[in-house]
RNA sequence: GACCUGGUAGCUCAGUUGGUAGAGCACCUCCCUUUUAAGGAGGUGGUCCUGGGUUCGAGCCCCAGCCAGGUCACCA
């Protein structure tokens, strides 16, 4: 392994601790008796009194016979303050001297015990009595700064580096922590408000054998001892559903969906999707579910129902404003497409220029339309309601018009949060909409759905009147944290493999030249280029690749240069 | 998948017409007992993403590739 000379170092300072009979990584727990954060909220009962704390050292300002470090605990970061003779109370200086001198480095873990105390600039620190080392830590951490106006300084900012590396990224970029804690207080809070109302949380099954509930490209497997393919889900809305025939009357699943599409700033392969079905309830009920949900998570997790995304500022105060989505186009297009067939919306799909093929149905258009033409423009939390039948084959046909289903999406800042239906459960419609799709298929459809038999025969033995939905939790996560990337909201986003760091291994010319040198060393440089027969680059690249691997050495004397074996 | 931009020290970045690879921070040595982007003096550190090509000479020009970000397409 080719080691860089930071990393050298810090190898031979973990060599000269043990010979100092230090353990740089001791088995036995170190039990502390206060948080980082608990100290700075509440200084007053602190101060004074002896604590022991662990954590990551961040930082050292070594001042002759005293010292200040930072200490990064999970909660927060406090400044330890080191003097000499009261880490070492005996004629015995090493532990200052040598170990938190010179041996110790940025990044090491440790732990302290001393007492809190206010500097004179009145910065809450900890008075070091006793020094644990942890963890020794061998790889040097970027180091980030901060100014007086709270200017960062060389942050770590390399998107490749932090995606790759989440775990330095949390280490020095405090930010990305926050991120992640609010998004556990986001599942948090919905699981809250499903359990107090007795709702069920469920698991169903991420490897299917028919991949169903959606439209998408489905990542697929294959299961060797009952050598079949099994595909990773794209949904988990048909198992859900299984369970509200089973007689649940609520159920919900934090659900891991994987596509296997594109990847951009709002998508990732695999990502998270919360699922409730509830039976006895209609698409009115769970908008009204929705708006009281999503006013909750925004207090939970950001103390307010008003949220900066973006340049926007979006108020999840209930109620949202309900506009079905023939009156969206109509509004924004200036086309009344209720009712048009489908050469009359092909017709209006060229006027307002949105291209379209043959393969296109009444549903695929109105779907374009409303996309291209309407859907960012929904900034304000705004359920748009009754989607044409075509495109949704597993939703309840309108009450009121047959044409429309009852499914709403809920819009959030230009982009779709939520999409929710009274789900269909006529068995018999079931399977039509299901074979519609196999024509679908048939077309050319890649994404349209295959028709799972055991769905059917679930419908057939009765299903109460549902309403369910899904909740794109990492887009959720995003609008809550004003985040522009799904990146920023996974702790590990999908990257491509990083190429693997060449092994060490001469090449041919550095061989050959090498063997010219065992015989003849020292030689004279022109010399040795002359007899290995090189360009010019190669010779170059050779002799560099030789001296850098300390094989070779090049010596400048006044008979001139010489190349001699190491 | 297409296009645009980028890849140089541990981190953040300069690098002129192609002519010995630079800065700040970090690191090492020394000074410094309440500092805080601590300070002062000196020093070390490089696969310039990879592979070809042009050239006396390439971090820089040309070709191919890898990785990332952005925009678009597709999608949630």
């Amino acid at each position: 392994m080719q080691l860089s000379p930071l990393e050298i170092i810090r190898r031979e300072s973990l060599q000269k601790l043990r010979e100092l009979g230090i353990n740089p990584y001791p088995a036995k727990e170190f039990k502390t008796t206060a948080s980082i954060t608990e100290i700075l909220n509440d200084f007053k009962q602190f101060e004074g009194k002896e604590v022991i704390l662990a954590g990551r050292m961040m930082s050292r300002r070594i001042m002759g016979k005293a010292s200040f470090a930072e200490l990064k605990d999970a909660s927060g970061r406090m400044q330890i303050y080191i003097n000499r003779d009261e880490l070492c109370q005996t004629d015995d200086k090493t532990m200052y001297n040598s170990v938190f001198k010179k041996l110790l480095d940025m990044g090491d873990i440790i732990g302290v015990k001393g007492e809190i105390f206010k500097t004179k600039v009145g910065e809450i620190s900890i008075n070091l009595k006793k020094l644990t080392l942890l963890s020794k830590s061998l790889r040097p951490l970027p180091v980030v700064k901060k100014d007086a106006e709270g200017n960062v300084h060389d942050a770590f900012s390399d998107p490749e580096q932090r995606y790759r590396q989440r775990y330095v990224d949390l280490i020095v970029n405090d930010h990305v922590k926050e991120t992640f804690i609010k998004r556990t207080k986001i599942t948090n809070s919905i699981r809250e408000f499903f359990n107090s109302r007795g709702y069920l949380e469920v698991e169903t099954p991420i490897l299917q054998p028919i991949p169903g509930g959606a439209a998408a490209k489905p990542f697929i497997s294959h299961h060797n001892a009952l050598n079949i393919p099994l595909y990773l889900r794209i949904a988990n809305e048909l198992y859900l559903k299984r369970l509200i025939v089973g007689g649940f009357d609520a159920v919900y699943e934090f659900s891991k969906d994987f596509r296997n599409e594109g990847m951009d700033r709002t998508h990732n392969p695999e990502f998270t999707v919360m699922e409730l079905y509830v039976a006895y309830k209609d698409y009115i009920w769970m908008m009204k579910m929705t708006e009281e949900l999503l006013e909750k998570v925004a207090m939970d997790s950001n103390n307010t129902t008003e949220v900066q995304i973006g340049e926007n500022k979006v108020s999840f105060k209930a109620p949202f404003q309900k506009v079905p989505i023939l009156d969206a186009i109509k509004t924004h297009t200036g086309f009344d497409v209720a009712g048009m067939n489908e050469t009359e919306l092909r017709n209006v799909c060229q006027k307002v220029g949105i291209e379209v093929d043959e393969t296109m149905g009444i549903g695929k258009m109105i779907d374009e339309l409303f996309g291209e033409k309407c859907e960012h423009t929904y900034i304000q939390p705004t359920f748009i309601t009754d989607y044409p039948k075509e495109m949704s084959p597993l939703t309840k046909e309108h009450r009121s018009n047959p044409a429309l289903t009852e499914r709403f999406e809920l819009m959030v800042n230009g982009k779709e949060l939520a999409n929710a239906y009274s789900e269909l459960n006529d068995p018999i419609d079931q399977r039509e909409r299901f074979e519609e799709q196999l024509k679908l298929l048939e077309k050319g459809d890649d994404e349209a759905m295959f028709i799972d038999q055991d769905f059917l025969r679930a419908l057939e033995y009765g299903m109460p009147p549902t309403s369910g939905i899904g909740i794109g939790i990492d887009r959720l996560v995003m609008f809550m944290t004003n985040s522009s990337s799904i990146q920023d909201v996974l702790f590990f986003p999908q990257m491509k493999p990083e190429p693997k760091a060449p092994a060490f291994e001469l090449n041919d010319e550095e061989k050959a030249v090498l063997k010219i040198l065992e015989t003849n060393s020292p030689i004279l440089l022109s010399e040795l280029k002359a007899k290995s027969g090189l360009s010019n680059k190669k010779w170059d690249k050779t002799i560099k690749g030789l001296t850098k691997h300390n094989l070779a050495k090049v010596n400048n004397t006044e008979e001139g240069l010489f190349v001699e074996l190491v």
